[in-house]
DNA sequence: GGCCATCAAACTGCATGCAATTGAGGCGCT
DNA sequence: AGCGCCTCAATTGCATGCAGTTTGATGGCC
């Protein structure tokens, strides 16, 4: 069987697919940080196709909670809040947790080498930016759950995992980003032994560790996030004066 | 606050989401079979919309997995295969379990009276339609999900609950519906008693028999459905001819 | 009678146009 | 200067129109 993309999802059909594909990209690599604006106009100028098309895409991208659409207004890139980011990682885990239940042992010589290849590029990717190590530290789990054949669970997988994603880039300290390669190469060697509590646990354990490294403030924000980001910046402006809040065009 | 549904999700936006609701539900009361055609004109004229919002609705419910979409092709209702049904069963097992461990102990006495007056009413539907059996047994889940107050989790186990209910008309034995309203009875006191693995536990059983009453059938169908589904009626169909199959409009 | 080619109706893919809503800047008032 | 109102550009909500594809039905041919 030729290996075209999934025919199933309404995703791989066409422009709409397309653009799907670009804005999720934009946004696990931060280039789109939580918050931006997407106008219909300018996604479809930009990506040569009428709002029309522009406007389905946003629909689906909220359908997977990475954009929030508000009755008449501009679509932004969703700003998950710390308790929504602490519980897509409690969610996280246990999919995981049923990934590599089901893996345990019954990997190919070929996907084995595959992983390992994966984590090869994330070593190499080492020194580059963070957002490009985080994208391939998601991408590692999602390879994972294509490897169950299991459809529904890839797909939740990867919701699920672009949404954490999203999340450290809105929680997480400048370079806590992953060290975890290591943890990777444990979970693929556990896999091949095909110990499954093990291989559970180190996925279990991986992923906490990732929560907790990255959502490490449990109450950085209270009334909304503009306003104690600012605060710091709010005494001794320039000569005891309260500085007057500039334009605040929230994410360009 | 005033109980108006989840602002967030796109859905309660206007027409599309009412179209996706009826349409869900329409679904999971089999009132639309699994491979029942869904053109977008005849859904806009029947709810008084354009097409344009029909087809949104249906990416939607696509994204749901709960229709298909094929391009250039009529959106038809979903049909999972039998390990789809497995698997989403399987990862429903796991959210649920997640569900109650958090909610083990904490609920409060409006919601655990919530909760036995949806029971109540289950018990009282089980003379009805089966149809309406399964919807109640399967928002008894979603109510629950609701309670802990975690978006996320509350759209995914909707969502895969759904699905779950789908490949119920699928795949189940006329009768065997629910007798499982004790189980849900049992969950409740089990959740107000507060003990985080014995609700686990039974929840897991609950929904594993569940599915095991269902899914009875290791390899019902391998081409096709439609093929298999006849092959009992091919042999001695008048006078030892063949019966010529009649028009086959799969789901009128 | 059965099978294949041709054609028309049905349907989807997509763009565009118009009305309604938003929110942001400008103006006057205090 | 500060505050509020008002107007207008920007943007969304939705319907309609046209082009391309699929479906299935009719008619000719074996």
């Amino acid at each position: 069987m030729a290996p075209r993309s999934a025919s199933k999802t309404p995703e791989s059909s066409d422009k709409v697919g397309v653009i799907c594909r670009a804005l999720r990209r934009a946004i696990i690599e931060q280039a789109l940080a939580p918050g931006a604006k997407l106008p219909e106009d300018s996604l479809g100028e930009r990506f040569g196709v009428s709002r029309t098309i522009a406007r389905h895409a946003l629909g689906q991208l909220a359908a997977e909670g990475l954009v929030e659409l508000r009755r008449n207004r501009i679509a932004v890139v969703a700003t998950p809040s710390w308790q929504e980011a602490r519980d897509a990682f409690d969610i996280r885990i246990e999919l995981e947790r049923l990934v590599v239940r089901q893996l345990a042992g019954k990997l190919t010589k070929n996907q084995v080498s595959e992983l390992n290849a994966h984590v090869d590029a994330e070593d190499r990717a080492r020194d580059g930016s963070d957002a490009v190590s985080i994208r391939l530290a998601t991408e590692f789990h999602i390879l994972l759950a294509n490897m169950t054949n299991s459809p529904i669970l890839v797909r939740y997988v990867s919701e699920v995992a672009y949404r954490c994603c999203l999340t450290l880039s809105l929680y997480s300290r400048p370079h806590s980003s992953e060290c975890a390669i290591n943890e990777h190469r444990a979970i693929i060697a556990a896999l091949v032994k095909g110990d499954e509590s093990k291989v559970m646990g180190l996925m279990h354990s991986h992923l906490d560790s990732v929560a907790n490294r990255a959502l490490v403030a449990p109450a950085p924000q209270r009334g909304r996030d503009l306003l104690d980001i600012l605060a710091p910046y709010a005494e001794e402006g320039e000569g005891g004066r309260v500085v007057k809040m500039p334009k605040v065009v929230r994410a360009r």
